[in-house]
Formats: structure tokens, C-alpha cells, sequence
DNA sequence: AACATTTGACCATT
DNA sequence: AATGGTCAAATGTT
């Protein structure tokens, strides 16, 4: 968990805000799998679930906002014309790990209001999916030098398991910002059978249900299981594009209700078989 | 024609 | 030599 934070401070923060989405993603899972809490749930204890880990999403990303490497300067554009590049090359810097990415574990489809262009695919070792290689739309014009990768979980085909790199600079105080929808691009290679979900349709920093870490390992292991079946239980399918990718940090967290019965109270414990957080730890 | 994707090759790192 | 990230020509799509 050595996490590459601005501070120790904002390292402490990170650990503490994941541990703490950690939880919330369990007891949502436990509240949407328990057969006995459905029926007298009280109305809204999922949204609040959803709203805890949206809540430290937006935490860990703006925690992680500083810790990666900015545009990173100018590429060249061809690989035979330009002169040898300086040990400084992105290509350079990616492989040889120092840059981190975001990694956010998504279910089907997701959107952020960005446009990628894929620009390769490369089969990984031990892994059973390519990893994809997506860059902004907008790197052209732009000089947007966001990038993500997505490879297909083996554990579960319908979570896309996405690492991003770089930040967005293409849409910051512009009047026209990136088209809020979801861009398909062409056929998918390992979307089986569902042709109609894209993980490159744009994606991250944004608020359905991402579970946000910090290494660039797209790969399945055995101890992800657990991750991936809470992180899919926290999806939230929402449609609803990004305007802007400055949002509110507080958008959507500290508006909602205590969560109580007519009498102003509820017992979690009625809720929730703690025998059985006991087994998922 | 313009733009996006595919894919083999190239390159740096390990 | 193996691996992973990127390029860019070829190809596909609109």
C-alpha cells in the first residue's frame, strides 16, 4: 500500500479514506445480499451506502490530484524522424513504474464525460484479456495527455478493471467541454457477448460507484475476489453525463437524510448478520 | 474524405 | 530474451 502521495499526511488521509470505502462497500454488499433485511430495510439505506463510498471516491481522488506526473511535455510524433529521446520519455517513465495510475474497478459501462481513442492492445502474460490503450480525444488538439488502460477482470468478464494515468487537461475553464455521452467506438474485442458494453466509452473520476486504488496491475488475483464482487454490488448505473470535470467535491455527499424509521430510529443490528462480516474479514 | 480502430513492429525496461 | 507501452500504416466506418 505504498501509495505515491504529495505528503505523508495526504498518504495517512488516502489510507484511512480507502479503509473506510472498504467498509462501506462490504455493508452494502451485505445489505443488498441479506434476504432478510430486504423486506423491513428502511427506504434510502442503500442510497446511503452509495453516497458514503461516492463520498470517499471523490476523497481518494483528490488526494491522489498532485501525485502524478502533469502533461510531461511534448512527444514526438514519429518514432523514425525525431531525434533519440532523453531518458525522460513517457514510454520510459510508464515502464519502468515509477508513474502510478489510478486503478477503478467498474462494472459494464461507465462514463465521465471524456472521449478516448484507443490507440493499442497488447496481450499481457497470465492474463486472460488484452490490455487496452486508450488516450484523450483530445491529445491532438489539446495536448491532453490523459490516458487509461482497461483489461476485461477474469474473475468477472462484466467488471473492467481500469487504470488511469495523467490528468485531463482538456477541458478545464472551456466553454465546451468534452461531450457528456458515451462515445462507442467500434467493435469490442473482449466484451463477449455484450455488444453493447464499451469500456472505452469514457470513464473515471466520477460517481458511479468506482473503487479507486493505486497500481498499475489490470491482472486478477485470487484476493481481488472479494473486491470485485463488493466493487460490482456498488455500481450504480447512473446515465447522467459530467458537465465539467470540475465537480463538486461535495456534490452529491452531503445531501441526503439521516436514515431512520417513523419513530426516528433504526437498529442495524436487525439489518445485518454480523456473523457474516465476520467471515467476508 | 475524414476520422477511428486494428495490429504488427519497434523500443525501453527488466 | 521476455515483457509491456507506443507508434503508425493499413483498414474500417461514417
Amino acid at each position: 500500500m505504498a501509495m505515491a502521495c504529495s505528503s505523508p499526511a495526504a498518504c495517512a488521509a488516502s489510507e484511512l479514506v480507502a479503509k473506510g470505502r472498504e467498509s462501506a462497500a462490504i455493508l452494502q454488499a451485505l445489505l443488498g445480499q441479506h434476504p432478510a433485511a430486504a423486506d423491513d430495510m428502511p427506504d434510502g439505506l442503500l442510497d446511503l451506502t452509495e453516497k458514503i463510498l461516492r463520498c470517499c471516491d471523490r476523497a481518494l481522488a483528490a488526494l491522489s490530484v498532485g501525485t502524478e506526473d502533469p502533461a510531461g511535455g511534448a512527444r514526438k510524433r514519429t518514432m523514425a524522424a525525431a531525434a533519440p529521446l532523453a531518458t525522460s520519455s513517457k514510454r520510459m517513465r510508464v515502464s519502468g513504474g515509477e508513474e502510478k495510475g489510478r486503478r477503478v474497478e467498474k462494472q459494464q459501462t461507465m462514463e465521465d464525460g471524456f472521449i478516448w481513442r484507443k490507440y493499442g492492445q497488447k496481450e499481457i502474460s497470465d492474463c486472460k484479456y488484452p490490455r487496452l490503450y486508450f488516450r484523450c480525444t483530445y491529445k491532438d488538439d489539446r495536448g491532453c495527455m490523459a490516458k487509461r488502460q482497461v483489461q476485461q477482470s477474469e474473475a468477472n468478464p462484466s467488471v473492467y478493471l481500469i487504470t488511469y494515468f495523467g490528468e485531463h487537461t482538456c477541458c478545464r475553464h472551456d466553454d465546451e467541454t468534452p461531450a457528456p455521452f458515451v462515445n462507442n467506438f467500434g467493435l469490442s474485442t473482449c466484451g463477449d457477448g455484450q455488444p453493447n458494453v464499451s469500456p472505452w466509452s469514457s470513464c473515471g473520476g466520477d460517481d458511479d460507484g468506482l473503487a479507486v486504488s493505486e497500481t498499475s496491475d489490470l491482472c486478477n488475483s485470487p484476493e481481488k475476489e472479494l473486491a470485485e464482487m463488493i466493487e460490482q454490488s456498488t455500481a450504480v448505473p447512473e446515465q447522467v453525463g459530467m458537465s465539467s470535470w470540475e465537480w463538486d467535491p461535495l456534490d452529491g455527499c452531503l445531501d441526503w437524510e439521516p436514515v431512520a424509521d417513523e419513530d426516528g430510529s433504526f437498529d442495524i443490528g436487525q439489518l445485518i448478520n454480523f456473523d457474516y462480516i465476520y467471515l467476508l474479514q
